[in-house]
DNA sequence: CTGAAAGCGCTTACAG
DNA sequence: CTGAAAGCGCTTACAG
């Protein structure tokens, strides 16, 4: 392993300037930069990361958290996110917390940060009243990503998810819809908070904006995911309530209730019309109406926001946009 | 703050006794490790990281190397190996590869992993015989996973790819089938080594198994993921050639032959039957039949077999299974 | 523009 | 079982 020290000696300087050399420090005359930047090269010299972190102070990685990376919004904005953090320079740390509260609070309030990053990167991530002390004591910049909850100081990059809703939800009742099912996450779950809660206001408010009085027979609690889909589906049919069309928190757990229903014998859109929200990959491929959210994008800027900082504590709000396909038409009743 | 001097001079004990007591060293008696351990807590000491490695020489994180972290298959072995290496107490530092033969280029030739970890694992890494050199110029532990290419040295955890693709076609052929379609991915692509050959490998066999020739106007290359399988599925019925079932290479593509074929009116298993390999998680949702592998497990065991090194140049082969849901039937010529 | 030297905060032989 | 001291390989004031 070649040292700075075999560097120095090569290029006949001190390890000081080999230093400010490589790391493209001013102070240092063209000529013996080229001198450095040579015998580095000739010798296959990388500056030992432990070293210039403990010298340094800077770590030079970057923590990114995610409730489960094999979901399609977080495993995109990660992909996105790891690309730029990478173009910048930075090594990425992954902590997935496999939707274990465990391993949230072992994040948390374990040193499991402390002195690894120089940043962090919290995505969907469920902050509590007692979580806020141990991320200002982790005294590092950060940003959220699709929030959850905000964090004092830090930015957030997401999309407005009462408007996402309400989009969703109105494209329905244009088309004639007003026996409008909601399924969607449970309150424990790890989008519980303010995206559980602004979806929810979404579907309300778009209801009473058309003189529609909500039923909470027509409101069910599942997972986030397919199989949570499938079992709020199950739930809602289970009771026997009429309905037209289904309002799906996510597509993933639009594409359960899919399933539910065709499991059922009904068909999309000409028993029951299905709308989500993501824009997930394979929502063209079944024809699912939702609502798009740009997941890589939301990524890139919360990269770009955290490297520089230019809204210290502002929110940046992302557009979304209702993308029609084959799930949703007109109900049949109208029709007839 | 807090250094490892501050709980030295708390515990009135040296450092050196400190570190010994704090990482459950022998040769520190049960009263000064409690005392030590006392103190540590008292003041939330928790060692430098920075420090550790640079003195120590380990840095206590393992490199996961990925194609794509957004496909099924790469998101969920990543998950199970994120977790285990963290319960062995290893950080995880994630390259995704994100479909660029740059990003291939650059972890490999550049000091990206270089004194950053203590160990690699590579999911799917397609290594030419030049990258060869690079790889064992890291001079690290590593594993592969599904791989690709076999890195001498390194255990390799994977399926036998061969007999999951032949499990598949001879499950259409005892239906009945014999003009059954092969969709796959480009030889270029992620998966394009031994997996992409050994599952080609294994539906010529069991076609041949069967005295069934097969022909070249039934295969087609598409990408590996939902719009390769529409492209490669749009491609086969262009073609005009007959057919009754498709195989496909992974279940992604088989999700996008489903989609293909629902655009041209063809109904699954009616018309068409299909089977896939995954068992990806949205595959009991859509009813499609395919061989399962342990991609959760197959993380696990990587991270095991990695941290304690039993079968130093192995391969863990696990078992795959088929599993029999509604795209797969008879074909209609056979019932008429 | 360049160098000598201290220091970053640990771990590890080496003694005892 | 415990401690003094060297050393890990850089970066950073401080001089010049």
């Amino acid at each position: 392993m070649t040292r700075i020290d075999d560097v120095a000696r090569a290029a006949g300087v001190s390890t000081a300037t080999v230093s400010r050399a490589l790391r493209g420090l001013p102070m240092v005359s063209e000529k013996t930069r080229r001198r450095v930047l040579d015998a580095a090269a000739r010798l296959g010299y990388i500056a030992s990361p432990s070293a210039s972190r403990l010298a340094g102070g800077r770590t030079g990685c970057v923590g990114v958290v995610v409730p489960r990376i094999t979901r399609w919004f977080f495993s995109t904005v990660v992909e996105a996110a790891e690309e730029s953090l990478h173009e910048a320079g930075y090594d990425v740390l992954l902590f997935n917390l496999g939707g274990s509260e465990q391993a949230r609070l072992k994040l948390l309030h374990t040193g499991a940060l402390r002195q690894r990053v120089d940043a962090v990167m919290m995505i969907s991530m469920p902050l509590l009243a007692e979580d806020f002390a141990a991320v200002s004591r982790l005294e590092l910049p950060g940003v959220t990503v699709s929030s959850g909850t905000p964090v004092p100081g830090w930015p957030s990059v997401r999309i407005d998810d009462v408007a996402a809703a309400r989009d969703a939800v109105e494209h329905l009742i244009g088309l004639g819809h007003t026996r409008i099912a909601r399924i969607c996450g449970k309150s424990s779950d790890e989008l519980a908070f303010t995206t559980h809660v602004d979806r929810q206001d979404g579907y309300h408010a778009a209801l009473r904006g058309a003189g529609i009085r909500p039923d909470p027979a027509l409101e069910v609690e599942g997972a986030l995911d397919l199989a949570g889909g499938v079992a709020a589906t199950e739930e809602l049919l289970r009771r026997g309530v009429p309905f037209s069309a289904i309002y799906a928190i996510c597509d993933e757990a639009a594409m359960g209730a899919l399933t539910a229903l065709r499991r059922h014998g009904l068909r999309v859109p000409e028993d029951v019309s299905l709308v989500g929200i993501d824009d997930h990959d394979l929502a063209p491929a079944i024809g699912l109406t939702t609502v798009a959210q740009p997941a890589a994008e939301q990524g890139r800027r919360a990269v770009e926001t955290l490297l520089s900082p230019t809204v210290p504590d502002g929110a940046v709000l992302l557009p979304t946009r209702l993308i029609i396909r084959e799930s949703t038409a007109a109900p049949r009743s109208t029709l007839e």
